[in-house]
DNA sequence: TAAAATGTTCAAAAACATTCACGGAGTATC
DNA sequence: GATACTCCGTGAATGTTTTTGAACATTTTA
């Protein structure tokens, strides 16, 4: 009899193959250790999604892991990202209809928004969105259709602007590789760069750029528009000079979050 | 043996997709366990929309009040549906175009297809279709936009209806919530309805239905399209008598998929 | 109306989460 | 080479949650 973890793993599994299910008093007595092990060994293959864990046991897993790797979130400058949600999140209201692209940024800022429980219809091309909205009741999401992109998560192209066509929200709040003031919003995606513009066209209210300071002044392969179609732009303390040239730009806000303590 | 709820709840269903019905004291038997638990369990099944309580015992759904928990019943019948996925990837060419819609059935459809390693194009409002197609570079995958349902695991509605009518599939795969030769396809969802029926509606090739046999005969809410737009079902081998029936019907070619060994 | 099935409440049992301690494998340090 | 050290898997002990079955009142079915 295997005593190492990984042999016993291999059992269970077989187990689970041949029967459907397996409970813990049965296989602590095949395999020769405590229940309390046995419900470890359970707990972490139900942690890497090869079974589904149960009261008492465990059964085969045919549908996937409800939580997918999107854990890995924003790797490269986390506050900063989660001071900007937070700052967004302070600007919308109840009943309101977003326009949300997609981009670490952004999510950050769906997520921030979602926490609010404020009633709000979610129209985004950003997959991950599913994971915060799911179990909140208030928010109803609406995902653009197309192309899926792995890279990015998200789906873009002619597909997706053709049901962004279809809606006028009253924000749009976009995430963005590039912001200059000379050579506007830009991607180095050409279909999001598309979905993008096609969000911005649709709506009605304030459009919203959300961007680390390492975004500002930089311009990226794909202009979406031009820097006079944003109504205010949300940084983070680290953009530099150029900073004090755009707050001096008419007709757009910049808004500094603050990453508390 | 010592067996778990969810083991009881495997075998209770399993009773019902091969009888039709059950009854409260045999399974106490058949489980040696008190007849309470058994209501217990069928309620607690009922709750989520897996099977239709009555006095005394359970029957398989005649129509479908609730929308069903796709989490739980992606763990109904695992070996006929696994069967029937491989037996459409067997139809699949390479370059082919594919509508697959929502439900547990399509999604091991949708496993077994991208297993093949072809050039595709898979069209589909399934949410988990991503986890499958992720890593998988010979598929090209498209989803349908619009309004997200956390319970179904898709998206569905004049949206996607919207984003289906731009392209047109060589094949449609369809899941079902009730095939009957007098009222069709039939699913508990309006919207679902909807986009299913955008679907085959925007195939030029076979239509293919996949319905594991507790869905045969079965009539639920809301009707997608009439039986004579179907080319092809792929069941297995719990059909009952009605499948005879649809054996005879002009146009429809059955296959029944083989839970191997 | 009588029998069967159900709903409800409650207590026991089973399974669980959590914390702590033990012991072996490997590593670092002297 | 010995000691101390951490890391990991394991099992015991604790309190908590879930599940189960009995008892009794109520509803449904024949």
């Amino acid at each position: 009899m295997s005593t190492i973890p990984a042999g016993r793993h291999q059992y269970i599994l077989s187990q689970i193959g041949q029967h459907g299910t397996v409970n813990v008093a049965d296989l602590a007595g095949e395999l020769s250790v405590s229940e309390l092990t046995i419900r470890r060994d359970l707990d972490q293959l139900a942690k890497n999604g090869l079974v589904e864990r149960t009261h008492g046991g465990a059964t085969a897993r045919r549908n996937l892991p409800i939580e997918p790797d999107y854990v890995q979130k924003a790797s490269e400058f986390p506050r900063e990202k989660e001071a900007i949600g937070r700052t967004v999140a302070s600007m919308v209201e109840e009943g309101d209809t977003l326009y949300i692209n997609s981009g670490s940024t952004t999510f950050e800022v769906i997520r921030a928004v979602v926490a609010l429980e404020k009633k709000l219809t979610i129209v985004t091309n950003n997959i991950d969105a599913i994971y915060l909205c799911k179990e909140h009741e208030h928010v109803r999401l609406i995902l653009a259709g197309g192309v899926y992109r792995p890279r990015s998560h998200s789906v873009s192209g002619s597909l997706s602007s053709l049901l962004v066509s279809e809606i006028y929200a009253n924000k749009a709040i976009i995430g963005v590789d590039g912001f200059s003031l000379t050579a506007g919003l830009s991607t180095p995606i050409l279909e999001e760069a598309e979905t993008t513009r096609a969000m911005i066209e649709h709506t009605v209210g304030k459009v919203i750029v959300v961007a680390t300071g390492n975004k500002i002044g930089v311009v990226s392969n794909f202009k979406t528009v031009s820097p006079d179609r944003v109504d205010i732009l949300v940084t983070d303390s680290h953009g530099g000079e150029i900073i004090a040239q755009m707050e001096t730009h008419e007709g757009l806000q910049v808004v500094i979050a603050d990453t508390k303590e």
